[in-house]
DNA sequence: CGCATATTTGAATTCTTTCAATCAACGTGG
DNA sequence: CCACGTTGATTGAAAGAATTCAAATATGCG
């Protein structure tokens, strides 16, 4: 199996055995776990390493004084957890596991030296930390613009498309290792809201939960009900992997 | 009166007379204006520049195919319309002017070369793109998890803040020149709740709006309705200025 | 003064939440 | 292998929040 960050960042870039071998040596630090609903990093921490989410689910939070929680990002196999927030003195939200989790921390020192050597890895993961930002911008599109079954219709057009670029897309259909209320805290609405809704979109074909799996019969049927419009994804220069 | 982008990274970091020199420089291009709901680019376009907002207010958008707009992002004299997007290769939102807005366009190798000779001004920058995306982050919470008291509340808590930052706010007030529909559309929802709403807050003796103009009479009451905490905003350096 | 833009209002509808209870699935220990 | 406890999914009824549509007022500007 493929390295996961160079499997995410070759979405984007080519990169030559150099640049993989880089990589690699940068995230051969050891693996930690962490349960499902452990917390990674918590708010208020001095933020010290780099994270690359290497298998599992996780998700960034911020929690209201009423206790509700709202997810702000979440994070598949190949992920960086802010690349960058070191910069800043201390977290203002949560980073918090919603499957089992492994990771392994980067150093920052190593993470700007392999940037400073490797340009065309820098590009990539400029490219990676863009596309996380219009990310959080269609988020906020979806929370502040879209109904029940447009929000979830929505995220699950995103998922789709972020786990085929990992290749954790089969048969039209993935793992889902989120309960109806880790779905509630990333849409906005409450738990019982999104089961009403859930079944709507089964009943209308849209979706198909079942265990822990997935199943999307029609991506474009459910790309329409969302208005989604996978540009924010910036996969336009893809087939940069082939050029160059 | 100050340069307003020197002001504004000021109040992260002490930039030294250099800096400053530097920083003039890098924006004495010739200065464009653009008319209230003007559009500055739009979403499509191939973003060449960086631009640094002079005077006016003016928003990061998106629109969805019914028509309703979702404000993303609000920029105000200082800011900087992604300092960075150049390296995608398409604009998946738009900009436009809220106000009557004066700006300068910056060429990115410009730009580059200001970061790589100036390192006080590039942390400075990197602390602005980090408040940026924590910023972003904070409004997704507050559409996923405020009701409408609560939204506008904390918008306009995190505007007395930013306009603070940048010497905007006197005697507890401030100019605002958003309609109500344009609040709609930052806090995602309609022109006629909004009205009701901030109808609620001024029975409340929460805020005040008069013409073009805003006042609070009382800003932490404001903050405890919103359960707003400037942490995000990472102003928690602002003492550097003098120290260093 | 008069048009254009912005704010305000009311009533009806739709969407979402709340609260409380039931049902189903799953893993554990006996 | 089954009872039991825990967690997650589902349901119903009622209350609450926000939207819609249409019309009426205000406000500002030329």
């Amino acid at each position: 199996m493929d390295h996961p960050l160079i499997a995410k960042l070759e979405q984007f870039s080519r990169l030559s055995g150099e640049d993989r071998r880089a990589l690699e040596a940068l995230t051969d630090g050891p693996v930690q776990s962490f349960a499902p609903r452990a917390d990674i990093v918590r708010e208020g921490e001095s933020p010290r390493v780099v994270r690359l989410i290497l298998s599992g689910w996780a998700c960034r939070y911020k929690q209201l004084p009423s206790g509700r929680r709202q997810t702000l990002a979440l994070f598949l196999s190949g992920d960086l957890c802010d690349h960058n927030v070191f910069v800043l003195s201390k977290m203002d939200h949560s980073i918090g596991a919603l499957s089992s989790v492994t990771l392994v921390e980067i150093a920052p020192p190593a993470f700007e030296g392999m940037m400073a050597a490797r340009p065309r890895v820098t590009r990539a993961l400029w490219w990676e930390s863009l596309v996380n930002a219009a990310t959080q911008r269609e988020w906020i599109l979806n929370l502040g613009g879209r109904d029940a079954v447009e929000r979830l219709a929505h995220f699950f057009c995103e998922l789709a498309y972020r786990l085929r670029g990992i290749g954790q897309m089969r048969d039209g259909g993935c793992d889902l290792p989120l309960t109806q209320t880790d779905l509630a805290e990333v849409v906005g609405l409450t738990s019982v809201h999104v089961n009403r809704t859930l079944q709507t979109m089964r009943r209308q074909g849209l979706l198909e939960i079942r265990g822990r799996r997935l199943t999307i019969p029609d991506l474009p049927a459910l790309e329409r009900v969302a208005s989604f419009n996978p540009n924010y994804l910036h996969l336009d220069r893809v087939g940069a992997r082939f050029e160059d």
